[in-house]
DNA sequence: GCCTTTCTGGCAGTTAATGCCAAGTGGGCG
DNA sequence: CGCCCACTTGGCATTAACTGCCAGAAAGGC
């Protein structure tokens, strides 16, 4: 049923509000320097209420990762057969750009985050989740190795790869106030990487 | 001056103890159950002074990665010049392995790394620093690029890359207990990535 | 309107980490 | 040996990120 409960709305809202306050405070003094503190009271909330909505204070940043991991596995399980592993990738790389926030947003945040040595880690230790998740998706694709013997690290590596490219180029993206091409980087990493192409 | 004062000597044997007190600790109890408390106690030091010899807790699991990231740069950057930057990197991966301590140690830590998301990011963390040393070194090695105009990604792509196949390789023997070679499972991997060789 | 469910806020407590200061210890020197 | 300087050590207080607990408020079903 349509049954959006005032305690959903409500909720949605109150998240909404509190990502705004910690972004822009974020942005404004840096993260380290942002006390939970300093957040909660200016987002009009209990220091505990904060807690119970973002466990962490990194999950401030990035937290709301888990829903796009599940995209991204989608995007690449569904694409046809005769598609590659490598473009399997590209495809769902693509889609959860146009997918998430606007453009300025992700900029921040992308900015907080290479600027933030605890924050870059986590970030990749989150991505990483999608990682484990991919592999087998693209193992399928890659079809079985001659050797059964020993395992196969052909679908971890390439997984692993497309996602250092991705890193790298929302880095030098970020670095260059998003005045680049972020898809365009993508593809000359991988070039770079690849040798080819 | 060759002035081995005993001071220098007696903080050798503290660190070790240290460590060694620490390691235990977290294989027996698990890394987040084992509190700086504890360790002090039982290493017979005051918990003030461990904070010295150790900045945080994950420097007593991740801690020595300064001197072996200087190594690694250096390593690369005295390769021949003749020497691609592919295996210029390969050849400073080799070193590093080589030079860490023994291999069960290295198993040992590197389990409670992949099992604790915490130390993860940490250790992540780490080699992204030593990423950023390496790509200056390897774009040295790559020469300049036709455009000038357009930033050159090559250099980070290729050192992230690089870094992805020695996590996955690591990941993988951490998992089969160390029964497989690394360096053999670093090379499927980069095989696997960039297609022939 | 009443009762149950769920959420909120405050409070105390834990743990990692840092600054400060007094007391202890090694090392050089007359 | 005794003295002084440099450096280290340990205890104390403090901060910041969390967590558990409990009382009270708000929402939803009846």
């Amino acid at each position: 049923m349509f049954m959006t409960t005032l305690w959903d709305r409500s909720r949605q809202v109150a998240v909404q509000a509190i990502l705004d306050t910690a972004v822009r405070l974020f942005a404004e003094q840096g993260y380290e320097q942002t006390t939970i503190a300093q957040i909660a009271r200016e987002a009009g909330i209990s220091q505990r209420s904060l807690f119970r909505y973002f466990g962490t204070k990194e999950d401030l940043v990035c937290g709301d990762q888990e829903a796009l991991g599940e995209l991204l596995r989608r995007t690449v399980e569904q694409q046809p057969a005769e598609v590659s592993a490598w473009d399997a990738l590209r495809a769902g790389f693509e889609v959860i750009l146009t997918a998430n926030h606007t453009p300025e947003r992700v900029l921040e945040l992308s900015r907080l985050i290479f600027a933030t040595p605890s924050l870059h880690a986590r970030y990749i230790e989150k991505r990483l989740r999608w990682q484990t998740e991919l592999v087998p998706v693209i193992q399928a694709r890659l079809g079985t190795t001659t050797d059964p013997s020993s395992p196969d690290p052909r679908a971890k590596a390439i997984v692993a790869t497309a996602f250092a490219c991705v890193d790298t180029a929302t880095e030098l993206w970020a670095g260059h106030d998003g005045r680049l091409d972020l898809a365009d980087l993508y593809d000359q990493c991988l070039a770079a990487v690849r040798g080819e192409d």
